[in-house]
DNA sequence: CTGAAAGCGCTTACAG
DNA sequence: CTGAAAGCGCTTACAG
């Protein structure tokens, strides 16, 4: 009723609750609900077949009226959403956004749909609850507290979890992340390639606040592989750093960095000058290039730099960075397509781990060893 | 059944099919389905008042079941998503990121959630049908293509809509946008301050391909603030770029940047080399940078530049760079604050769109005039 | 206070 | 080929 007045007024006046349901399309082809159903849904698989001049009788009644079918309503029916969650703890940092908008990118071909979830540590349990009631298809996730607790609520409910960007095995669902130990090995063997020996790094002070007994992987890759080179990695080599760099607190500026003092840490060891520094970040690396030059230092004339990630500051710096290259949009898209690829099917993935190639990008901070 | 057989075997086979249901709820508790939608809904508004004992049962029923409300179902009796859509043309430039984070934390703070679709030129028109489909309660929009269609097709449907980051006025909707001019009269006062007068600006290729006719905003912006502080803007002191930042195609690299153009056409002005260099964007203003110290000059102490957004790398380049900081997260908050608010009453605001004060972030790439 | 009933808009066997 | 019916999981007047 409502909706013929609306009409009568002019479009004005139609609001939400006036949307055209699939009964009235029906009425005004003179057929049944279901016949409209079935035009619509064009489910040529099942032996359900509408003569064509039925069908373009539903179809232009439906334009007609402006017909739009209701999703939801469709969802509740099929209990198929076809909506994937996506839970990020640090939506701010550039490359958890890349890999979004890689699952995004693929989502969208694949005709589902994308919901955005930010979650701290307090909103976990909460995030997880809201992701079962809404029936999502499937949950990509990027979070770096314990999983254990998403995974059973996840499993429980039937949805299939892959983590993105996580570096430790898990006995769950799905991984899909980047093979940093490539680029890392890349990047060592084009220092080594430029002369390069004593070469240090500037390691995550971050991950060694969370769990002091252990290394961070990056650096662990970094030792692996200079032992590897038989590159020696004399104590006071490796340094830490805990830069902020987003959010209220960041505290990029030289004089509140902790690169600073890692980076000079580094220039002043006993064994000598380092000639070339490896970060476990871009945004350490570019801050760390900053402070090589307060020293007098020319960056890579005097020291090289190389950085993780490929964030867009690397390449906008001067001299642009040369970086591991880690493939975050694909590796969004792996994660989706994997997702996507089991719906309807128990999620049982094998291997249990999908390591992308990381690589690097050459860039104008790395040069030959001066010495 | 099947669920019987899954508990039956332990948690593994339960699949998303097997999710508890109100009615197994209420037949646990010993009451109706419309107890327990009563008790869970919480709805204390009506004269609905359940007697303690029979809540604790319907309470203790879905504990022990397991129980998650299908919200899709519910959105279909209620019919309000408490979804809104956030489209976006292009995901990758970090201010538009920003705006979403902004939109989603306000998002998640009222119970709403977000979902998040890209968009081409192709795409649109899909989009926006996708959007009415899954019966959105809101859409915020950050597309620079004609948006004419998008708002007579939600209008249609009742979708509130609001333009994040739309410089033109607008007929429709809401439009959310940052006030440019503050922040460029206070850089130029900030300039101005520091004694510069022959101030040059790189302004946005992009905006003149699209329309020559029409000076691009935020270049208008700098002219005029230039006249109102009688400052001359001769022939030539305003140079345009069209570096490609994201995407495969990208031209960050000096060779195949326009922007080294662009500052070379002003370092060469016949009428004086400009002391300072206004960009209307942050990657503009870092490839600028580069450009200077190419030729030989040293930032700030020869030239300053100055830059527009406040990415990330430009707090990170080497001199930190001042820039005008446009409040892209409070964008984002306002939108979605506004669409929150809008729900179930006529969209009409008024006024029509909200600018949210710019400001500047002192560094230092910026320096007194040297002449 | 509680429950039986109608209904949201759709899909899907199942008869005709 | 087409339609009447049952049902997805929920909410909401409306009686009792």
């Amino acid at each position: 009723m409502t909706r013929v007045i609306g009409l009568a007024l002019g479009n004005e006046l139609c609001h939400h609750q006036d949307m055209i349901t699939m009964s009235e399309v029906a009425r005004r082809a003179g057929v049944a609900r279901s016949t409209v159903s079935h035009v619509l849904s064009a489910r040529h698989g099942g032996n359900v077949r509408i003569p064509e001049a039925t069908r373009q009788r539903v179809l232009q009644a439906a334009r007609e009226l402006g017909y739009r079918p209701n999703a939801l309503a469709r969802s509740v029916r099929t209990g198929k959403s076809r909506m994937i969650g996506y839970l990020v703890d640090d939506p701010r940092y550039e490359p958890y956004w890349n890999t979004i908008i890689g699952a995004l990118g693929e989502a969208e071909r694949e005709g589902f749909t994308l919901k955005l979830l930010s979650v701290t540590d307090e909103t976990l349990e909460q995030r997880i609850e809201q992701c079962i009631e809404l029936r999502l298809s499937g949950l990509i996730v990027r979070v770096s507290q314990d999983k254990r607790p998403l995974f059973e609520e996840a499993d429980r409910a039937g949805i299939p979890v892959v983590t993105v960007d996580e570096s430790d095995p898990q006995p769950f669902g799905l991984r899909v992340a980047a093979d940093d130990a490539l680029g890392i090995r890349e990047a060592l063997a084009h220092l080594a390639g430029l002369g390069h020996h004593r070469i240090a790094f500037i390691s995550s002070g971050f991950h060694r606040q969370r769990d002091p007994q252990r290394t961070p992987p990056r650096e662990a890759m970094f030792r692996a592989e200079m032992a590897a080179r038989g590159l020696d990695v004399p104590e006071g080599r490796v340094t830490y750093e805990t830069m902020l760099v987003y959010g209220r607190e960041a505290g990029i500026g030289l004089g509140a960095s902790t690169v600073l003092a890692a980076t000079d840490a580094l220039l002043e060891h006993p064994d000598g000058r380092p000639t070339a520094i490896f970060c476990w970040r871009d945004e350490t690396a570019l801050v760390a290039l900053r402070a090589c030059r307060l020293q007098g230092l020319r960056v890579p004339e005097d020291i090289s730099v190389v950085g993780f990630s490929d964030i867009i500051a690397a390449r906008l710096s001067d001299p642009p960075l040369t970086t591991c290259q880690s493939p975050w949009e694909e590796m969004g898209r792996t994660a989706m397509r994997r997702l996507i690829h089991a719906q309807g099917e128990e999620f049982n993935p094998s291997p249990r781990a999908i390591l992308i190639p990381s690589g690097l990008a050459v860039r104008q901070s790395s040069g030959p060893n001066p010495e």
